[in-house]
DNA sequence: ACCTCACTACGAAACTCTTCGTTGACATCC
DNA sequence: GGATGTCAACGAAGAGTTTCGTAGTGAGGT
């Protein structure tokens, strides 16, 4: 028991995710208002989507307040590596390596970018064995 | 109206759709038998779903045999792109290039992979005018 | 004390996904 | 030509997701 892996999050709960990460621990008007700046998602649907995400263990509440606080309870970086994990598992056989090199051809990126994937490239093969 | 772009295709699909583009063109007792080597599904369970995607537009069927045969009706590095597109958007603020070097942190790749990788980044940066 | 506002909780409705049992059509084999 | 087996189609059940209306509760102002 303990803890067990996080469940994958649904589309909803990643936008809500997405707020958390960028603001830090948030009530429920905070969410919402950062939601509706482009799109319109009522406050109640918020508030049940934020008590599911709590069920499942997505997010941890701070309830001494009377608006309580929501706080993601993984980061950012391992949520979206959970995801392309998963990602990688369902879509390209398990392959994280096909995975990257579609989606380097998949679109056009920049020369600083590239030049920071290839950055990246040089540390990873530096610790590599 | 003509042509929509494909909807995300679900777990069971995915699934599905990774027979399609192993076997090519493929009649339900074939796909059926090739996902059965190792999980445990209905032949139904496969009609049914199959049936769905037809009406979604995953896939076509051609009905001139008795038993249809069906086919994906878009690549499998199409399908691939578009889901990683897609999860980019939903999950890496639009950035590709945070997905691709988040992708490559998360894991251990070998040499001969970072390698190809860095091939690959080459033949982009040459023609990235 | 009372009114009003903000907040959480409850539950229902609509929708999708996944699963499979059943049915009816069709072909093939004695 | 009747039995057997394979096939697509239909429908339904159960779980999960998304949405929101309504109710209840508490806090703060007048």
């Amino acid at each position: 028991m303990t803890d067990r892996q996080p469940p994958r999050p649904t589309d909803s709960e990643l936008a809500i995710l997405g707020v958390l990460w960028e603001r830090g621990p948030s009530t429920v008007r905070d969410v919402h208002d950062a939601l509706n700046k482009d799109g319109a998602t009522g406050y109640t649907t918020v508030l049940k989507i934020l008590q599911i995400m709590t069920e499942k263990g997505l997010v941890v509440r701070d309830e001494t307040e009377r608006a309580h606080v929501y706080e993601s309870r993984y980061g950012e970086q391992k949520t979206q590596r959970q995801l392309l994990a998963d990602l990688a598992e369902r879509a390209f056989g398990g392959s994280a390596t096909k995975l990257v090199m579609q989606a380097l051809s998949g679109r056009k990126a920049s020369a600083s970018e590239l030049t920071a994937i290839r950055e990246l490239l040089d540390t990873l093969e530096g610790e590599a064995k």
